[in-house]
DNA sequence: AGGGCTTCCCGA
DNA sequence: CGGGAAGCCCTC
């Protein structure tokens, strides 16, 4: 027997297998999908059989003879063999990678790592019962008879819960009794006390029942913030689950959504397992095997989460679908929703994605009728959205109110005095975002890459926010040794530094990258300030997605237009979901809640669209605009990423890339190179070409050219990106 | 990826 | 000409 082994190594794009001979002893275990070692070079790896064939061909070289077979059973079901093969051609990213990226860290094919599995030991009978009952008539121990009725009546007993280890020791020593070891779960899945879920309005059973009776595959809902979206997506599963189906709920990061997650796991007790990114290796994979071994109906979980494998799939949910988190950055660079789709078309299953503000791609095929839609557009405490309040910081600067405008700070006063609490999100990190010499004019930036350094107050630093760079603060200019030193633009730190100069007693806590990066830090935050620890909670965009706090009753916006100058074309997209998605955080209980955005663009249309809470004028607006510009959802885009450690080379092989692109699709635009939006990051120059294109399959085999030919042993390194996020 | 092999560059 | 570092290339 001859097996093709996929290996993890680096062969370029061409999904090189080897062939492995298989001795007689291991060949009863080969399938296909599991994992075997193979002798490779000077080492031993792992991999994944792809192909079963027979011994009669010959080959060109001797074949060497697999180690031995990992698993008892195949990591990759046919399902997920099948998948990674429609990645590998979609995303155009090596097949290795594709596997690799759907299993936990435990099961990938491996280089050295091991993962203990957890296990519990356990008392069982070593003889028959009969056998055991004779013993204990003729036997005068009083505890050696507790100990074995017990493991009698029950057939095993945990070893830890038998109180007399000795007595215990005494009966395994005359093997009457075994110790067996099984595997155990690290998280505690609580039991299913299986909580009433709330009744739906009858809105929600609409939607509920449209979505069930429907003959779509892939429905939209459409519901603003607060509209109990979390109660339609429970009642689906429990009818799906009713008919004996299962269920993956998608979240675009669980450490944002422990509400949603407790709510289900309220309910559904013990039947819900979880995959996220944040759970240790170990407990990855228990969750994983629950899922495997049919031990659960329903999978809550991040981005990978969609690879659960699950038999027999009802209903896919991908909750705040706009969430560029749904899309890996690095390879494959799959978007969940396109494995959802496929996963959906083998189990005959139906997906649902739901949103307050959804993508602009998304909301057009369900106005085209190619997603079914769904709608609500009521809150169920039955209050209004909040109120927003645009304030122009032009004319605030006048008033010397150059960062916190004195509405916000009337504002502010006010809901404390109220023992309310206040929300404020500014999405930049550190004290200034430009440090410079007023007398000479030299700015600090990183000695790697081509960033303006950030100055971190708390630890006297600056630091490049892209390559982790970090230098003390000098007290004189490097270039003119003048102490002029300025800093410029406003970051979390000396946001919080004015409030506090503002408002004396104020308690303030500040969440951003530099204070949540320790396991945990992120959930205390959380819940000391739900639990009214702190006034005023401040931080980038990690607080405005998925947050509930009864209390929070004005929201505040300090820079609401910086992420309107990114030069992508989702950057008002993406302002707008922001903004309303943070407004949502206001009021969210009985209190009425507001909200204050503080900009230089009182008039463009993001900001206009998100005081009215006006998706659907937002959703006009910008779907003009990409109609008379031509990007999605009118065309799909691709860009390809050309980095080089010399510039010139660089833009030399750029310019051929480009080139090339257009010469061989004459029928689609091709745009660029272009040098990166930050042109470079870590000493490597980067360009970059954007195709817009109508159908995947006619650039298909021109992008597969590309990668290879500047594949390995190129001094060009080339990223390929189908339907990026961001450009 | 990583180890072995080749090449290239510099000093003597 | 030798040695060491740097790049290259193969792995069933």
């Amino acid at each position: 027997m001859i097996i093709d082994v996929l290996v993890e190594i680096n062969v370029g794009s061409k999904n090189q297998m080897f062939s492995y001979n298989v001795k007689e002893e291991l060949q009863a275990k080969i399938k296909k999908g599991i994992r075997v070692t193979v002798p490779f070079g000077s080492r031993k790896l792992e991999g994944f059989v792809m192909d079963i064939r027979d011994s009669v061909e010959k080959n060109t070289y001797d074949l060497k003879e697999i180690i031995n077979v990992v698993d008892d059973h195949p990591v990759l079901t046919d399902e997920l063999l099948e998948l990674g093969t429609y990645m590998s051609n979609f995303y155009l990213a090596p097949l290795i990678h594709c596997y690799q990226t759907m299993l936990p860290v435990a099961l990938k094919a491996k280089r050295n790592t091991k993962i203990n599995i957890k296990e519990e030991k356990y008392i069982c009978l070593n003889k028959t019962e009969e056998e055991i009952k004779l013993y204990i008539k003729s036997n005068k121990s009083v505890l050696q008879n507790d100990i074995l009725n017990s493991v009698i009546s029950l057939g095993k007993v945990r070893k830890k819960d038998i109180g007399n280890q000795n007595v215990l020791r005494t009966l395994l020593k005359k093997e009457l009794l075994k110790e067996i070891k099984e595997e155990k779960y690290r998280l505690d899945s609580g039991d299913v006390n299986n909580i009433q879920i709330h009744k739906l309005t009858p809105k929600q059973s609409d939607v509920v029942n449209l979505f069930l009776e429907g003959n779509k595959e892939t429905y939209l809902l459409h519901g603003i913030t607060g509209s109990g979206k979390t109660e339609v997506y429970m009642h689906i599963i429990d009818k799906v689950i009713s008919k004996g189906k299962k269920a993956i709920v998608l979240v675009p990061e669980i450490a944002l959504t422990t509400q949603l997650v407790a709510r289900f796991q309220n309910h559904f007790g013990s039947d819900v397992a979880i995959l996220h990114s944040r759970l240790s290796d170990g407990e990855r994979y228990d969750e994983w095997r629950k899922v495997e071994r049919d031990e659960v109906s329903i999978v809550i979980g991040t981005r990978s989460a969609v690879f659960a494998p699950l038999s027999n799939i009802g209903v896919i949910i991908i909750d705040e679908e706009h969430e560029s988190t749904y899309k890996q950055e690095n390879s494959p660079r799959y978007h969940a929703y396109d494995i959802a789709l496929f996963r959906a078309g083998k189990h005959n299953a139906k997906i649902l994605l739901g949103s307050a503000t959804p993508s602009l791609e998304s909301y057009a095929r369900a106005k085209k009728g190619y997603y079914g839609f769904l709608e609500l557009d009521e809150r169920i405490n039955g209050k209004d959205l909040p109120k927003v309040h645009v304030i122009d910081m032009k004319e605030s600067i006048k008033k010397g109110h150059r960062i916190i405008s004195l509405e916000m700070i009337e504002k502010i006063k006010e809901k404390l005095e109220k023992k309310e609490q206040v929300m404020i999100l500014l999405n930049r990190r550190g004290y200034s975002n430009v440090l410079t010499c007023s007398n000479c004019g030299y700015t600090y930036k990183c000695p790697n890459c081509e960033i303006a350094m950030t100055y971190h107050k708390t630890s006297d630093t600056i630091r490049c926010h892209y390559c982790g760079y970090a230098d003390k603060r000098e007290s004189e200019c490097r270039e003119c040794h003048a102490k002029n030193l300025k800093d410029f633009g406003v970051g979390t730190e000396k946001l919080e530094e004015e409030l506090k100069n503002i408002f004396e007693d104020i308690r303030i806590v500040r969440m951003d990258l530099d204070t949540t990066t320790t396991k945990g830090s992120h959930s205390r935050i959380i819940n000391d300030f739900n639990n009214y620890k702190y006034d005023l909670l401040l931080g980038t965009q990690m607080i405005a997605k998925g947050l509930d706090f009864g209390r929070v009753s004005l929201v505040g916006v300090i820079n609401a237009d910086m992420g309107l100058n990114i030069p992508d074309f989702r950057s008002s997209e993406r302002t707008f979901q922001l903004l309303n998605q943070v407004s949502g955080r206001s009021g969210r209980k009985d209190i009425e809640g507001e909200v204050i955005i503080q900009t230089f663009n009182t008039d463009h249309y993001v900001i206009e669209c998100a005081k009215k809470h006006d998706y659907i004028g937002f959703y006009k607006r910008e779907m003009a605009i990409r109609k008379k510009l031509f990007y999605p959802p009118f065309c799909f885009v691709a860009t390809i990423k050309i980095m080089s450690k010399e510039y010139e080379y660089g833009f030399e092989i750029s310019r051929k890339i480009g080139n090339y692109l257009r010469n061989k699709l004459p029928n689609h635009v091709v745009l660029g190179p272009t040098m990166a939006n930050v042109f470079k990051i870590k000493n490597v120059y980067r360009f970059g070409c954007l195709i817009k294109y109508k159908t995947k399959e006619e650039i298909n085999d021109v992008l597969r050219e590309l990668i290879e030919h500047y594949g390995v042993g190129s001094k060009i390194k080339l990223e390929v990106d189908i339907n990026p996020m961001r450009l």
